[in-house]
DNA sequence: ACCAAGATATGTCCGGGATCATATTATGCC
DNA sequence: GGCATAATATGATCCCGGACATATCTTGGT
């Protein structure tokens, strides 16, 4: 072969990489082919000899944005004391700075919604991340029986995703931050993470932090539902 | 006026109505301006008699979608009694039949992210129709103080919301299955609906773990239109 | 240095969508 | 019933994006 051995591969994984930073920005119809080649120092040209079709590289690049924050995840986790793993990872997801840099984030918030109507392929792929991000998360909640874990993760996420959605919505003033700050409370149970700035507020009930199982035991008849 | 006073009225709700379920199902830009007329029984052309742009078309269909959720909690949680209109509420937002039938669902998980793109106008709209479902939620937590309602209030809607953009995500499996009862026993505390709700997805045993304390029981009736 | 294969660029085709200008149709008042 | 006017339809324009056909450039081996 005339090129280095791995000259295309390497611009295909740049086309892909800066793709899935822009199309986490600006939506996974808002860029087109051109602009995204452009990205990676190309001419439009040169597409379909990387990538069957647009959707295929949308595959990619969705696919490399997931395996990015579950890999994160994982690595912060690695690094960390088990007992502030989840808060670390959760103050990170739920700041401000990554409310406001869609591009670096997780996927899901960004592009879920428009993945789920894209063709079966495409949202199997993504759904596939999906799952092993689940199991990143699941991992943390290291003594409940294995479903148990699960349920607590995939609740932990949905209140971190659904929590950013939210914060994106309401843009960058107070409600915003306050969002973020009731879904820290909500998926940590209350402690207060190493670096809060402020807003600590009162006791709330215990929640589902990586104590025991359900520990639906408190039975708090009124303030329950405390995520 | 020649025509019937109305007239015009009623063709303008018409189309925002319709566009409304729509855009929902389809993404914000996943259906065109002629299509969206149809929709209503109209061509494309009166379309700017009708709005100023389509992004003015797609503020008041957003709008009316929000307004629309949120007024059936109101109705929900006057029909109900105390104890139970939170979990009414959870049942039905995290039911297999909202996350098959978007159209008709909550705008937020459906549209959030392509909202949270648009103009500040558009989002800013969006916003504010989203606190006041905040509102609505908080409502119910009657017995915190104000500011700890609504946070409790944004931190369950934070869990059906990106508990349902996930369900989505993963199909109509027992993946997406578990999301959703994951879903409802965070936001509810453990407790476990009493009864599915209308159309169920696949043939699966929704015999979860039942067993412990019964906080608060949910019978809710049966139901179709969604949230 | 040369050159063939591979990588990238140029240019085009086609379809679709937003917008608007103009034509047609429907309505209710005289 | 006829007419002025409002509501809607037809049709055209302009632009953008995906796909691809073809041309040009780049490179490592000779």
């Amino acid at each position: 072969m005339r090129y280095s051995k791995e000259h295309k591969l390497e611009t295909h994984a740049r086309i892909v990489q800066k793709a899935s930073v822009r199309l986490r920005e600006k939506g996974a119809h808002g860029i087109g082919v051109a602009d995204l080649m452009k990205e990676a120092g190309l001419t439009h040209g040169g597409f379909y000899a990387h990538f069957a079709s647009r959707e295929q590289l949308l595959i990619e690049a969705f696919t490399y944005a997931m395996d990015r924050s579950t890999a994160r995840w994982r690595k912060l986790a690695a690094d960390t004391p088990r007992e502030q793993r989840l808060a670390l990872i959760v103050d990170h997801y739920l700041s401000a700075s990554h409310r406001d840099d869609p591009g670096r984030g997780c996927a899901v918030p960004a592009l879920g919604a428009e993945v789920a109507r894209e063709s079966t392929k495409t949202r199997k792929a993504f759904a596939a991340k999906l799952d092993a991000m689940i199991d990143a998360i699941a991992s943390e909640y290291v003594d409940a029986p294995p479903k148990v874990a699960r349920k607590q993760a995939i609740a932990a996420l949905a209140t971190m995703m659904g929590g950013l959605l939210m914060a994106r919505i309401a843009g960058t003033g107070e409600l915003s931050d306050t969002i973020l700050d009731a879904g820290r409370e909500a998926v940590l149970g209350r402690a207060a993470p190493v670096k809060r700035l402020g807003k600590q507020s009162a006791a709330r009930p215990a929640k589902k932090a990586a104590g025991k199982s359900a520990a639906k035991a408190s039975a708090t008849p009124k303030a329950k539902a405390a995520l």
